[in-house]
RNA sequence: UCCUCCUUAGCUCAGUUGGUUAGAGCAUCUGACUGUUAAUCAGAGGGUCCAAAGUUCGAGUCUUUGAGGAGGAGCCA
C-alpha cells in the first residue's frame, strides 16, 4: 500500500482507494474526526475514525500534536468543510503527545501571538501561519536560483569568514580561536592576532560583494545567495544579526542595466510564488484581512496581499534621481508643515525612513528606484558620475518594507578608486586583490544586494522580520 | 545605542482611590453527547501578580533599580 502526502490526497482524482498517510494531529473532534497535517500543504485532511471499533487506549492517545500513521480509504466527505476524507481502517500512534504537556506549548489548539510563537520557534512551523511562511520562503529561494540559472548566471559561494571589513557595511562578529581569558599579547600589550588561527584578524562576512566582483570579472554574470552577519545593535522589526543576502554582479553592465535586472528579478520571483503557492498566499492574505479588521480605518491596507504582489509584478517601478526626489520632498506637505522629524532643506541630505516612506507610500504609491545619490553618503566603490558630485548608486524602496535592494555601478577606474580609498583612509594593502581587477582588464560592471528576509516579508505580508526566518538571530537572542 | 509602551493561571487579558479569599475566556482534566469544522453541554484542577529594594498598618496597584519583550529612531539589507 502506498504512502501519500496530504497534498497528494487532497488533489487526488481517484476516490475509494487504499492509502497510507502519516502526519501530526492538529485537532481531534467528537472522538471521531482527526484534522491531520503533514506540512505538504496548508490544508488538513480529515480522517474519520470508527470509534466504536477502535480500542479505547488508542483513542485516548490521538491528541493534538501526536504523530500518527493512518491506513484507510479515500472517500467523498459527508461533511461540508471538505471534498474528500480518509475513512480510517487502522491507526498507529507513531509518537505520543501528552495533552497536559501539549497544553503548555503553542501546540494547544488556540490562537497565539507571534511573540509567543517566537519563544517556541522549534514548534511554530506546526502552525498554519508559519508553515505557510516557510513554504513560501523555500519557494522564493528556488525561484531565485531558477531566475539566475535561466538567465545565464553562475552561482558563486563567497567566503563566510573574511579578513577585512573594508567595505564598512557594519559592525562585524569576530572569528577567533584565541583563549578569551588569556590571549597572546604583542610588545605594546595589544592582542597578537598573528598567533590566531588565520594569522590575522578575521570576522564573519558582512557582504560577498567584493569577492563577487572578482568572479564577475572572469565568469561574466554571477550571483551569491548566502548568510551574512552584522553585529549592529539594531532592535527593529526589519533587522537581523544573521540574514540571507542575494548579490548578483555582472560585467559590462551599467547602472541602467542594473536597475533593469533588479526590477525584472523582483517581478520574476514574485510571479513564481503567485503561480506556485496560491494556497499559502490565500491563507496569509486572509490572515491579514482578519488582522486589519481590528485596526482603525486609517491604518488598514488599501490592497490585499495578492493584489500587492500583482501590483508589483504588473507595474513599472518608478525611477527617480536623488535630485528629483529631494525636490519632491522639499515641496511636499509634511516638509512645508514641518511634520517630518528631519526637514529637507538642501541637496546632499541623507534620506531618512520617513522620507523614503513618503515617496513610496504617499507620493508615488508604487515601488520606487532612487538613483544617482550624493557621493559622500555612499560607499567608496561606487562609480563617480561626470558631475563629480553623485555616484551611480540605486536603492529600491518597497511599501511597508523600505529599502529592499541596494546596488551600484562599481568604480572601474583605478586612479579614481585609489583617490576615494585614500580620502576615506582605507589602506590599499587590505584590498590589493580588489584593486588588481582595475589593473588587468578593467571594465564597467554593476551589481546589487537584496535582503532575502525583506523579500519574504513583502511576499508573505509578515510585519516582523523575525517571523520569516526559522531561527532569528537578534541582539540577546540565540536560543535555538 | 536612544525614546515610548508592556510583563497577573499553559495562552489572551480584566483587576475600581492602595484594603478581606486575585477573576473571565480559551486550553487541560473528568463526565455526557456523537457527521464534527475554533464541535457542544456540565463539572474540576490550575497563581513566586517578571525580580530586588523601598514607601505604607496594609502593595497586583505607588516609587527606584534591574531583567525580558514589543513598537519607533539611528545603522542598513
Amino acid at each position: 500500500m502506498k504512502s501519500y502526502t496530504v497534498a497528494e490526497l487532497l488533489s487526488s482524482e481517484t476516490l475509494v482507494q487504499e492509502v497510507i498517510v502519516k502526519g501530526w494531529v492538529r485537532t481531534f473532534r467528537a472522538n471521531r474526526f482527526i484534522a491531520l497535517n503533514d506540512g505538504s500543504t496548508i490544508h488538513n485532511i480529515q480522517c474519520v475514525v470508527d470509534f466504536e471499533n477502535t480500542n479505547e487506549d488508542t483513542l485516548n492517545r490521538i491528541g493534538t500534536g501526536a504523530a500518527v500513521s493512518i491506513k484507510g480509504e479515500l472517500v467523498e466527505s459527508q461533511g461540508k468543510g471538505q471534498k474528500v476524507e480518509v475513512q480510517v481502517n487502522e491507526i498507529t500512534i507513531l509518537g505520543d503527545a501528552d495533552q497536559e504537556e501539549v497544553s503548555k506549548t503553542i501546540l494547544q489548539p488556540k490562537r497565539h501571538t507571534l511573540e509567543k510563537l517566537r519563544e517556541q520557534a522549534h514548534l511554530r512551523t506546526r502552525t498554519n501561519t508559519f508553515s505557510a511562511v516557510m513554504r513560501l520562503r523555500s519557494s522564493l529561494s528556488f525561484a531565485i536560483h531558477k531566475y539566475f540559472n535561466d538567465n545565464g548566471f553562475y552561482y558563486m559561494h563567497t567566503p563566510i569568514i573574511t579578513a577585512s571589513d573594508a567595505e564598512g557595511a557594519g559592525e562585524t562578529f569576530r572569528v577567533t580561536t584565541l583563549d578569551p581569558q588569556n590571549p597572546p599579547l604583542d610588545e605594546e600589550g595589544n592582542v597578537d592576532y598573528s598567533k590566531d588561527f588565520f594569522g590575522k584578524e578575521t570576522n564573519l562576512t558582512v557582504s560577498g560583494q567584493l569577492e563577487a566582483e572578482t568572479y564577475a570579472m572572469s565568469l561574466g554574470k554571477v550571483y551569491t545567495f548566502g548568510p551574512t552577519f552584522r553585529a549592529e545593535n539594531s532592535n527593529t522589526s526589519r533587522h537581523l544579526s544573521e540574514f540571507w543576502m542575494i548579490e548578483p554582479e555582472v560585467a559590462f553592465m551599467d547602472l541602467a542595466g542594473n536597475m533593469d535586472l533588479a526590477e525584472d528579478f523582483m517581478k520574476s520571483v514574485l510571479s513564481y510564488i503567485l503561480e506556485h503557492n496560491p494556497d499559502d498566499l490565500a491563507f496569509l492574505e486572509d490572515r491579514l484581512i482578519q488582522e486589519d479588521k481590528s485596526k482603525p480605518q486609517a491604518e488598514r491596507s488599501e490592497m490585499t496581499l495578492i493584489e500587492k504582489l500583482r501590483f508589483v509584478v504588473d507595474n513599472n517601478f518608478k525611477r527617480v534621481s536623488y535630485t528629483e526626489a529631494i525636490d519632491i520632498l522639499r515641496n511636499s506637505k509634511p516638509n512645508k508643515k514641518k511634520k517630518f522629524k528631519y526637514l529637507i532643506n538642501e541637496w546632499g541630505a541623507d534620506l531618512q525612513s520617513e522620507h523614503e516612506r513618503f515617496l513610496v507610500e504617499k507620493h508615488f504609491k508604487c515601488p520606487v528606484i532612487l538613483f544617482d545619490y550624493p557621493a559622500n553618503i555612499k560607499a567608496f566603490y561606487m562609480r563617480l558620475n561626470e558631475d563629480e558630485k553623485t555616484v551611480r548608486a540605486m536603492d529600491i524602496l518597497f511599501p511597508g518594507i523600505g529599502e529592499i535592494v541596494g546596488g551600484s555601478q562599481r568604480e572601474e577606474r583605478l586612479d579614481v578608486l585609489k583617490e576615494k580609498m585614500a580620502a576615506l583612509n582605507i589602506p590599499e594593502e587590505e584590498l590589493w586583490w580588489y584593486l588588481d581587477l582595475r589593473k588587468y582588464g578593467t571594465a564597467v560592471h554593476s551589481g546589487f544586494g537584496l535582503g532575502f528576509e525583506r523579500l519574504v516579508m513583502f511576499a508573505t505580508g509578515m510585519s516582523n522580520i523575525r517571523d520569516v526566518i526559522p531561527y532569528p538571530r537578534t541582539p540577546l537572542n540565540a536560543e535555538f
